[in-house]
DNA sequence: GTCTATAATGGGATAGAC
DNA sequence: GTCTATCCCATTATAGAC
């Protein structure tokens, strides 16, 4: 007989997601996680085995579409059309649920850099790397390498930085995409 | 008679910098940063009164920078040539010696934030929308608010991204700077 | 599956000698 | 201006009852 509440283990990452981006994850701690979801920090404990093991548990989302992504991009030959599908890609996992997982690497770098080579796990370290590798001509000179960074950077970490653009109002992400994306294929094309 | 040997204070402030970027605030100790001046924690504590006040110190030469800079751009009009102006000066200040406080920031954002709100200081915390803010057209479209939003990270996020860019080679800044500015005057023109 | 209680660690900070 | 020694506290994590 199924319960319609859903499980604790994702009330539990859902509740990090949300204090560790606020907080950073070395400003929350565990007893301010069951608080809010009004259980002990031992109830907690059921569910994962550590602390870590909740950060990387959110991560894991994150590290599957983007290597889904990376994969499809290295199974394929280099042209302009590819880059601008690469980046249209690139833009749906940003602009969509994924945006949420971004923001939470971005204010927790270091510790998940440290979390990342004391585990060898695979953590997404040097995946804005490998994307613009990607994007990138193999016969780029210093000029284009800078517009295709600054067109990646513009869908990347746009919907980030939009979120708190609009102000006050709800902001229209489909349509922050959609020019975001029109001024990253501009930037390709004079390259 | 004055010594040689850098001031303990700016040695401390030297090494919090690196540490704090590198391994994030939290993730620093002060037995860490003792340990690598050679000294005991207490003898930071001559220096200065609590582990806080090392970063807000750090914070302060940043948030002189970005003050002067919003000064200036607020007793000017906007003009074309006003904006190009901002975005020279901001280059100016993030291709330099600034850029390093900038990583800091951008590195320990959760932390900054709450320092910021529990002392009422004056820290960059929306430094950066205030320097949008200035940059953007008063009768901006969402489309030329995303331009200029482009066009600004292009210049403050630039050095921070490329320094991992040019693979292993010692990257030239300069050159860096000036391609990153003709980028961001072109989003600017177009808009 | 969640609780109470407690262990174990490590951190920031202070007192007082030198 | 730096040291030794110590305090105090919050945190992660575990043991064992229910």
């Amino acid at each position: 007989m199924p319960t319609n509440e859903p499980a604790m283990r994702d009330r539990i990452l859902h509740v990090a997601l949300e204090l560790f981006t606020e907080r950073g994850y070395e400003g929350t701690s565990l007893r301010e996680i069951a608080e809010r979801l009004e259980v002990t920090k031992a109830a907690l404990y059921y569910h994962f085995k550590s602390k870590d093991a909740i950060l990387l548990s959110l991560l894991a989302e994150m590290t599957r579409s983007v290597d889904e992504l990376v994969n499809w991009g290295r199974s394929q030959d280099f042209s302009p059309e590819f880059q601008r599908e690469m980046l249209n890609r690139l833009a749906d996992l940003f602009y969509g649920d994924t945006s949420r997982i971004v923001r939470l690497v971005q204010e927790n770098r270091p510790v998940i850099h440290a979390l990342a080579s004391r585990d060898n796990q695979a953590i997404p370290k040097t995946w804005i790397l490998d994307v613009l590798d990607l994007l990138t001509p193999p016969d780029a000179d210093l000029y284009t390498k800078i517009r295709v960074r600054t067109a990646m950077m513009a869908v990347v970490f746009g919907p980030v930085a939009d979120r708190q653009l609009d102000n006050g109002a709800e902001p229209d992400l489909e349509q922050q995409k959609k020019i975001s994306l029109a001024i990253a294929y501009e930037l390709l094309a004079q390259s």
